[in-house]
DNA sequence: GTTGACAACATGTATAGACATCATGTATAT
DNA sequence: ATATACATGATGTCTATACATGTTGTCAAC
């Protein structure tokens, strides 16, 4: 079971961060490509347009598509990503901290969106590498949709969990990025030096039902911070 | 001149904005739209992906286009957009200050990417909100294929001039945001407090035909800087 | 040698149609 | 009343085709 466009753009991005296609190469034209996995154009187009935007290929009219040059460690952070995600396909070994988990009531607001859970679980994670504390994220899970959380899913991967075992489909999410001041109780467990400010990354993530199902505040060390993005020009800014 | 589903995109995202649908609200169908545009289906459905895309809309299989409720703030900022087009899309009526215009050396690398160009030439902005310096811009626009650059553009829009009166398309850049002690000069024009640190977003835009033409360092004051971004799960990371 | 016309091939845009899947209301059978 | 079955209309996926436009090499004319 598998949609025909988004196997061919695994595929091709596999080929592509394998080097089976370098930087500076052409992908075979849209017709070798067609006949390749035996799909018609249209279909072959849609995995194509996938990795444009993503950043792997940049398609030239006319000629082809070309592969771009970028760098492994730029393309997963953009995105919804999950840090255990992130750590295994960066090699961070990075180790995770679960500081508390347990139930309680949801936030009300996430900056001026009213949040409708009134239950959540709450969780508090330390990540660690190379031995110094990196991020501490804090996790309001809302109940609806989610009820329960086994114990040992925090110390591995949540959404593995989430989509896996619950079968929810994690669809999109809003970010916020800033530097504040945080408190005493936060700068001691990133181990801060006084006054030293810390990056924040606020979050808010959806169901592709639309449902809100995760609140996510993360505290970065700065000096550990580094948010690496691929963008493309959008026009439709009025 | 326009393309049919990049207009139709434009009008939905006009009439999202202006309220005309709100938040909630499903879009027509897709059958409706095709009879009120003239268009086929699939012409139909390329716009409405786009808004999915930049999280104007959600599609729900079965049902409809659902409005998304997505403050005015929320979409411009992330992708490419210039300070000057936010300002304007914004309301921000911030002050641009020019330090520096001057033709030189470029850059040899960006990060890791080793640059071609060997001319550049160097704009220093300062952005004022609120009578309080917010951002410090250093621009190189690299040579070729940018060769010349009226006096006062720079004080006005960079990129309304150069994608209509050079034709150039822009078209994708890489964004890397830090926080990092800056050297002293910086510092005093950001009017920042001892060993106050700056948001540093370092960014190399490219035009449609992959030739880099604008490699830029942006400075921000910590308490003024705010990303916000709207990101899709992406399944392509392995 | 240079230019110009042309063919071959690439991607870009748009259309029409088929079939699958999901959501929902309605009518029927129990 | 409840549950089942079905029809309807929505979006999702895929195919086949046509024509437009950009790129490149070839070959002929000058």
């Amino acid at each position: 079971m598998g949609l025909k466009h988004e196997m061919i753009a695994q595929d091709l991005a596999e080929k592509i961060k394998h080097q089976q296609f370098l930087p500076g190469d052409f992908l075979p034209s849209e017709k070798q490509l067609c006949e390749l996995y035996g799909t018609s154009r249209e279909t072959t187009r849609k995995a194509l347009n996938h990795l444009a935007e993503l950043g792997l290929i940049q398609k030239l009219k006319g000629k082809g598509s070309l592969v771009l040059d970028i760098q492994k460690y730029t393309f997963p952070i953009s995105g919804i990503t999950s840090f255990q995600e992130l750590n295994d396909s960066l090699g961070l070994h990075a180790q995770t901290k679960v500081l508390q988990q347990k139930t309680g009531a949801a936030p009300k607001y996430f900056g001026q969106t009213p949040i409708e859970a009134k239950k959540a679980i709450f969780i508090e994670r330390l990540r660690i590498i190379d031995q110094q504390p990196a991020v501490l994220d804090q996790d309001y899970l809302l109940d609806p949709p989610i009820t329960v959380l086994p114990k040992d899913v925090a110390q591995h991967s949540l959404y593995a969990y989430l989509e896996n075992e619950l079968g929810l489909e994690i669809d999109y999410a809003t970010k916020e990025i800033t530097v504040e001041q945080v408190e005493p109780a936060i700068a001691e467990k990133l181990a801060l030096k006084a006054n030293e400010p810390a990056v924040v990354v606020r979050s808010l993530s959806y169901l592709a039902d639309t449902t809100p199902f995760q609140l996510t505040t993360s505290y970065h060390r700065p000096d550990k911070f580094k948010f690496i993005d691929f963008a493309r020009r959008k026009k439709l800014n009025h």
